[in-house]
DNA sequence: AGTGATATCTTTACGATGTAAAGATCATAA
DNA sequence: TTATGATCTTTACATCGTAAAGATATCACT
């Protein structure tokens, strides 16, 4: 409801000059609000269209994440976004990068709240899955958006940052330090391997074609109690006197 | 190139009511070729345009799948395919259960060629992945697609079925028999983990994120290395004396 | 202070897409 | 043979991304 022709402002005069002022001095109440830190002369559009685009991208999913459907969020025109991103691309990589951020936070607390090394391992896990649960949007985004540009220094850099969390997991339930430069085929193993198990069972989650193995399992069986089983069995390998 | 304005067809003459006849005989010299399986009288448009998505999907990948360029590939015009398919999700849904079928004959295939009982597993595994390097379009479109109707009689079945093969394989490399009603909470998690495990792998790896991993592992180490060494490792918790 | 340069934002325009609706065409049943 | 209905084409429209030009406000510089 409340979709059809937003963008007809019915039958525009050919020209009216005046009409932008009296606009101007109505819609920016604000206008001269902040006088520190942005550089330009209007509101911090930049940060706005983000925070338009996460609102956006929460409400309507990724499929209603448009660059002309953030434009209407922030109140600008439809064409104000691209001087900021450049283009759809642009835009949709600077929130993945937001995601990212936000995404290694939680697994950064989650690693630093367990006590016992070996159980950091199972609680990044577990964080992961959280926060895909908690913003299947952004992560959706993040992993299975088409549009994303990935040398972007921004999200490079956001997505390393929250991986190197997880080889740091690794490190710690296997009780060895890795290194940054080298790996032994085994720790490559070991890495992918966490980051794969994960991976897929957050994508197949959200996807809900983990459905068919829930139905089956024992009554009460939640999406908790499988990833915290599947985490064991995957642990028995190292953890086995 | 050659990709501005395909659709014009130079200020189309208001009526030209005879034009019609002559492009037929021109355009279809074929039209009566078919006259045993095909119930209805142009060419079998249903199939025609079933290849056409998928020639389509190869060359220009998901992106450049749209009913329209389906359509043109197939040489009818733009609004043909919804009549056989409803509308976009329709299309995609039915050529992604082609896609599950052959998935899933691929991987009956790897799991039939296996020796030992042991081995597959692995070997699905190995055919898993493979399909997905060699088809990543229809990877992409069978598990990354926003748009699919996996209520669809065709494509849930073709889904369930290739679902049915993991199954299969699991219970083969434990040594047991699954039952298709009832499941353990340790054949659920060992199911979910087979399919995460790969799945989560293929999908790391189409999206060019195993990249970081491979770099930095021991030289010489492929992408199957990788994987075998990730299979073994996994294998490793049950197969342990 | 005034003025020109420049960054920001809006308007306008265009090609592409999905989809609906109506017209044309043809196979097949009656 | 004819009429009925399925198949395909035309036409139309709202939406999208993007480019280009116009309007507007900030900033640097004399």
């Amino acid at each position: 409801m409340a979709r059809l022709s937003k963008e007809n402002k019915a039958t525009r005069p050919v020209r009216a000059p005046t009409r932008r002022v009296a606009r101007v001095a109505a819609d920016r109440p604000a206008s001269r609000r902040r006088a520190n830190d942005t550089p330009y002369h209007h509101g911090d559009l930049h940060e706005a269209l983000l925070k338009a685009a996460e609102r956006v991208l929460e409400r309507d999913g990724l499929a209603g994440l448009t660059l002309r459907a953030v434009a209407r969020e922030a109140g600008v025109s439809h064409a104000a976004p691209t001087h900021h991103f450049g283009d759809l691309t642009g835009l949709l990589s600077e929130l993945a990068a937001i995601g990212f951020r936000q995404f290694g936070l939680a697994m950064a607390a989650a690693d630093a709240s367990a006590t016992a090394p070996s159980e950091k391992g199972v609680a990044s896990a577990k964080a992961y899955v959280a926060y895909a649960q908690a913003h299947p949007g952004m992560y959706g985004l993040m992993f299975r958006s088409e549009r994303l540009d990935h040398s972007r220094p921004s999200l490079h850099e956001a997505s390393e940052a929250s991986f190197a969390g997880l080889t740091r997991g690794v490190g710690a339930s296997r009780h060895e330090q890795i290194s940054k430069e080298q790996l032994t085929l085994d720790q490559a193993a070991a890495i992918a391997s966490a980051w794969s198990l994960v991976h897929g069972f957050t994508m197949l989650l959200l996807d809900g074609r983990l459905k068919t193995i829930l139905d089956r399992a024992p009554e009460g069986t939640s999406v908790e109690t499988l990833l915290t089983a599947m985490l064991r069995l995957s642990a028995g390998r190292s953890a086995r006197p």
